[in-house]
RNA sequence: GCGCCCGUAGCUCAGUCGGAUAGAGCGUCGGCCUCCGGAGCCGAAGGUCAGAGGUUCGAGUCCUCUCGGGCGCGCCA
């Protein structure tokens, strides 16, 4: 299925055969032998490190060593080439039958060429988003919301069990701030002038028609009436109807989630108190007093006795307050209990997709999640840098005091669902990624998305004219077609571009790094690019042959193959891979 | 001051659990449309991989330090 992968089992079977001959002490270490498509194709489609990682235990030169393996694998099935490279490489050049064969591969597998086990059904939990609902998603929370999905997709492609989540942080102060606005937001509605809005509440119009609704059902009962009776309806209300529109904005992306949790339910069901319950019997929670924060002066500091929790002996730099002195639980008191429940509901591998903003919070989450899972559950955050937005070239800064807000959805039904995931994908998530309104919009040659689906289209665009031919163009048909004309160097370097998506796959979900798929795609649609165009300088090349039916098919059945690969790794990024381009 | 992230071509960035002569797009310069879709292709120029040590057969990649940039640093989330 993966030539990658059979070339490994080829060398583990070198080594166990050198093994048995004495040739190689027994209880080698074979983890560290890798397998690999040269940078220089000059040496070859395949090398291993085998003999020089295996030289030291071994006891033996690399260059000696590398020479045995190649007597082993000299024969193997496939291998027309067996070359020794200093200092210890192996390489290897494989017959181009063995790439053709990857075409009935790839389309007998169709939308899972490139699935694989690496999961191992192993139940992962992938939060992401998980904006506060105090707003719509602006366009900074779509990069996290896409990276999060198109990793789920990956994850779920190799062979995890993932749950998408998302965490309503509807339980904490900024949730009254909001309940405060929407009150201003009645009270002027009602007449009742409460002037401008005050510092700290958020002037979102957006809050506008929560305080209409209220307005509607409950009239001006309200009015005049303390805090205390109102705050919590009306913090519930604009909860309810901020979710609705998020739910909303991120159907214009395409992301659901699996599951939404609030923190108001997890802190109305005890559940705070139980994992701290839980903590303290292990004896991670004590009463102490923080030391002051350094290298910031603040005036109003005094030293109070808080309830905290022992992250320090899981490598934090300090334990961290769990009770405000106030008496109120912290956000992360919260976060334990949802970070327990995920835990509880089966997950043992929990990715967080966070900001970068929140990169001090990742030491104390790990600790935490280290004492809640007692070891057994692991805590992997994902930060994604900022997205800076352009337009035209110039900086867009956004600003929430002046309302300079740029809405997520506004964007993408601007610039299209596609194009934006795909830009979001282009960088790796630990990066700062550049996104010009402007030029997006303007859908030039620099939006790399078009390249792709170009390619994916053009493909669609031979079959089209196939069709009409009356070529055989059904794909289970393809895979039984003679491959021996497929060639000319620029198709097998297609065919070999292609024969590494599986490997892709495997490496993209080992390092939680989707973008790596936009790159590979890239790199293959522009081997199908070169092709294509060589089809113009050489007829002979081209995919449909009027009087080469043979050899006609056998391109009928390449094309088909490199449009699933591309069809694949578009729907993991959850792009459409379009039939036509407009 | 401390912690985390980043520093690769003029610009924006890739670089496979360390692998051989470091790649792509944009920009610049020069070519390719009677013909399956030119939103394409081919070529050229452009690099002390921030710097210095270290580990290794081998370092852009791992470790230490320095410099430069970003984010964060009780009772916000």
């Amino acid at each position: 299925m993966n030539l990658f992968a059979d070339f490994r089992d080829t060398v583990a079977a070198a080594v166990a055969a050198l093994q048995e001959r004495g040739e190689l002490p027994p209880d080698l270490d074979l983890e560290r032998i890798s397998v690999e498509p040269p940078r220089d194709p000059a040496h070859g489609h395949m090398a291993t490190n085998a003999a020089l990682v295996l030289a030291r235990a071994a006891r033996r030169r690399p260059m000696e060593l590398a020479e045995l393996l190649a007597g082993e694998i000299t024969g193997a099935e496939g291998i027309i080439e067996v070359r020794v490279a200093p200092p210890g490489f192996v390489n290897v050049r494989l017959a181009d039958e063995l790439w053709r064969r990857q075409i009935p591969v790839v389309l007998r597998a169709g939308a899972d060429y490139g699935r694989c086990d690496l999961g191992r059904g192993r139940p992962v939990n992938d939060e992401y988003c998980s904006a506060n609902p105090t707003g719509p998603l602006h366009v900074g929370h779509g990069r996290g919301t896409v990276y999060g999905d198109a990793l789920a997709n990956l994850l779920d492609f190799a062979g995890y069990r993932v749950t998408r989540e998302y965490y309503i942080n509807d339980g904490g102060a900024q949730i009254e701030a909001m309940a405060r606005s929407v009150h201003h937001r009645y009270r002027e509605l009602l007449g009742d002038d409460p002037g401008p809005m005050p510092e700290g509440l958020y002037p979102l119009e957006e809050l506008v028609p929560v305080a209409k609704a209220i307005v509607e059902r409950d009239g001006d009962r309200w009015l005049g009436r303390p805090e205390e009776e109102w705050l919590e309806p009306f913090g519930r209300a604009g909860v309810e109807a901020m979710m609705v529109r998020i739910r909303e904005d991120l159907a214009a992306l395409g992301v659901r989630h699996d599951v939404f949790t609030s923190e108001r339910e997890l802190i109305a069901a005890g559940r705070i108190e139980e994992a701290i319950a839980f903590l303290e019997e292990k004896g991670l929670v004590y009463t102490g007093t923080l030391p002051p924060p350094k290298g910031r002066t603040m005036e109003d500091w005094e030293p109070t006795p808080q309830l905290l929790f022992r992250s320090t002996a899981f490598g934090d730099d300090v334990d961290r307050p769990l009770r405000r002195s106030n008496g109120a639980w912290t956000y992360f008191a919260a976060d334990l209990a949802y970070h327990l429940d995920k835990i509880r509901r089966g997950a043992d591998l929990l990715i967080d997709v966070w900001g970068a903003d929140h990169g001090g919070y990742v030491k104390r989450m790990q600790a935490a999640v280290q004492a809640l899972g007692e070891g057994r559950a692991e805590l992997v955050v994902k930060l994604c840098q900022l997205v800076h937005l352009y337009a035209g070239g110039e900086p867009l800064k956004m600003s929430k005091r002046a309302g300079r807000i740029v809405w997520l959805r506004d964007v993408v039904e601007e610039v299209g669902r596609d194009v934006f995931r795909f830009i979001m994908l282009t960088r790796k998530n630990d990066a700062p990624l550049e996104f010009d309104l402007e030029k997006v919009v303007e859908q030039s040659k620099d939006n790399p998305v078009f390249y792709v689906q170009y390619a994916h289209a053009r493909i669609c665009s031979v079959f089209r004219n196939a069709e009409e031919a009356g070529c055989e163009t059904d794909p289970a048909a393809l895979a039984e077609v003679p491959l021996d004309g497929l060639r000319d160097p620029a198709e097998l370097d297609l065919l070999r571009q292609m024969a590494g998506w599986p490997r892709l796959v495997e490496g993209a979900a080992r390092s939680f790094e989707p973008h790596r798929i936009a790159f590979y795609l890239h790199d293959l649609a522009g081997a199908f690019h070169a092709l294509w165009t060589r089809g113009k300088e050489e007829p002979e090349l081209r995919f449909l042959l009027a009087g080469n039916p043979g050899l006609t098919a056998a391109r009928l059945a390449m094309l088909a193959a490199v449009r699933t690969v591309i069809a694949n790794g578009l729907r993991l990024m959850g792009v459409t891979p379009v039939e036509e381009m407009h």
